[in-house]
RNA sequence: GGAGAAGUAGCGAAGAGGCCGUAACGCGCCGCACUCGAAAUGCGGUUGUCCGCAAGGGCACGUGGGUUCGAAUCCCACCUUCUCCGCCA
């Protein structure tokens, strides 16, 4: 959410910045009521003030005993009024606020203008592209002739967009999630978190998933819990209403979590293999960090999901996504987008963003500053560190060979039983 | 799920219709004094937010309502925590 003293007096700079978006908010609604607000809150305040003086009076009288009819039959009036002012004050301040929740974070200057993800710009590359000598096969397929993935059954069980992983496929999201972990444990220094896989309404509405975007998801009948997108929602949220430690930042958080999309929208779209389902696994990097330096954070951020594919051996590209892709509390954003053969592209396998103080506002996570003095908002950051089922997919395509085996990438294999090939039995 | 108790500043806690929310008292934290320095001691400071150029004012005692001229205090609902019982991995 934008600050209301912000959007009001610099209205140029934001218009330009949803314009970067694409998006076309009109903001005359919002100046009208902002102003009636302030002008509201001035009379009301006013007349709050009398009845506090004269119920002091009026106390001081009894005190005395004297009567003070005149005076409590005058303020039996003032509080009506105050009660109906207050009302409508409440009225307006619900209808700004519900107005705000729905505009987007203003993007970064350094982020590129464009519509849409071919205008993405991109930074860097890692590894080449494999060139196979025989026809490369799709991840499902491998999957499937490996006994990896149970694409069927899961669909018998749950439905469409759901699997069961088997065997030694099981075992493999496993390592691949611990691997994630450990890295970012040991070498990084993130602390584990393991969430809450469902929140209420509050949290989702902290990192931004609420209002906007409740048909992307799961709710729970007969509560007001969701199944969480992503570990970033109970992750960023643990500390919502709190006032934070200057010294305590950075703070950094890791989280396995499974991620629940309802996936609207999206029929048609990657209807085979992993690349697209309802549950999915994934471990997710959260940043807590000063206003100061939240940048700094953003591109180490996104180094330490890289080094996860660089370990991994996988060819990837990092892109910084324009205005027109951005997602919508994100001030900038870096996607991976790993190589895959199947599709012959590179397909996002994490996503990198600063949120500046758009979610601490929402979720009103604060720090006091070091030298003392009125607290701020932290920025939060997060990025995935990898999505695992992207990343399976993306081991069995780049690592196959010709007679329908995968080789288990080197550092996998300790947690893999120390094997360095899956192959049909 | 049933019964009971409790939610007040960073923590503990007082407060029972107006003199109590820049919120007693204790701890913690910051500053100053004393000291070569530290400890101990003493003194002072230490909630957030909204309106306003400012002066000043408003709001907040878990949350939301209600009663009242006036609510931390009385009433209702909800949330959370704790204790006991039941059930359960």
């Amino acid at each position: 959410m934008l600050d209301l003293k912000f959007v009001r007096d610099n209205m140029d700079l934001v218009e330009d910045g949803l314009h970067k978006r694409g998006s076309n908010i009109d903001f005359g609604e919002f100046k009208k009521l902002e102003e009636e607000r302030r002008k509201l809150l001035g009379t009301v305040e006013t007349l709050k003030n009398r009845r506090n003086t004269v119920s002091e009076e009026i106390a001081k009288m009894k005190k005395m005993k004297e009567n003070a009819d005149n005076l409590i039959v005058e303020m039996r009036e003032v509080s009506q009024q105050v009660k109906d002012m207050d009302e409508k004050v409440k009225e307006i301040e619900d209808a700004l606020q519900t107005f705000l929740l729905n505009v987007p974070n203003i993007p970064h200057p350094t982020v590129p203008a464009g519509a849409g993800d071919e205008d993405n710009e991109i930074l860097r590359k890692y590894g080449e592209p494999r060139k196979f000598d025989f026809p490369a096969k799709a991840h499902w397929d491998i999957g499937e002739d490996l006994k990896l993935i149970e694409f069927e059954r899961g669909a018998k069980v749950a439905g469409a967009r759901f699997v069961f992983y088997r065997g030694w496929g099981a075992r493999l999201e496993r390592a691949l999630i611990n691997f994630m972990l450990d890295l970012h444990i040991n070498e990084h220094g993130y602390e584990e978190l393991f969430p809450p896989f469902a929140v209420n309404s509050q949290s989702m509405t902290g990192t931004g998933q609420l209002p906007k975007f409740a048909e992307d998801m799961f709710k729970i009948e007969k509560t007001d819990l969701w199944l969480i997108p992503t570990a970033e929602v109970p992750v960023t949220n643990i500390y919502a209403g709190e006032i934070l430690k200057e010294e305590d930042l950075p703070i950094y958080h890791t989280a396995y979590s499974a991620c629940f999309r309802a996936e609207a929208g999206a029929h048609g779209r990657d209807t085979r293999g992993l690349i697209r389902q309802h549950q999915f696994n994934k471990v997710e990097l959260v940043k807590f960090t000063t206003q100061e330096n939240s940048y700094e954070e953003l591109e180490t951020l996104t180094r330490n999901a890289e080094k996860v594919l660089q370990l991994l051996e996988l060819p990837y590209r990092v892109v910084v996504l324009c205005g027109g892709d951005l997602g919508f509390s994100s001030a900038k954003t870096y996607d991976l987008e790993v190589w895959l053969p199947a599709f012959n592209a590179y397909k996002e396998i994490s996503s990198c963003s600063n949120f500046e103080d758009f979610q601490a506002r929402r979720a009103n996570i604060r720090y006091r500053p070091g030298q003392g003095g009125k607290p701020r908002y932290v920025h939060t950051l997060n990025g995935s560190g990898l999505a695992i089922g992207r990343t399976l997919s993306a081991i069995l395509e780049n690592y196959q060979q010709e007679d329908g085996s995968v080789i288990i990438p080197e550092v996998l294999r300790p947690y893999m039983g120390g094997i360095s090939k899956l192959a049909k039995n």
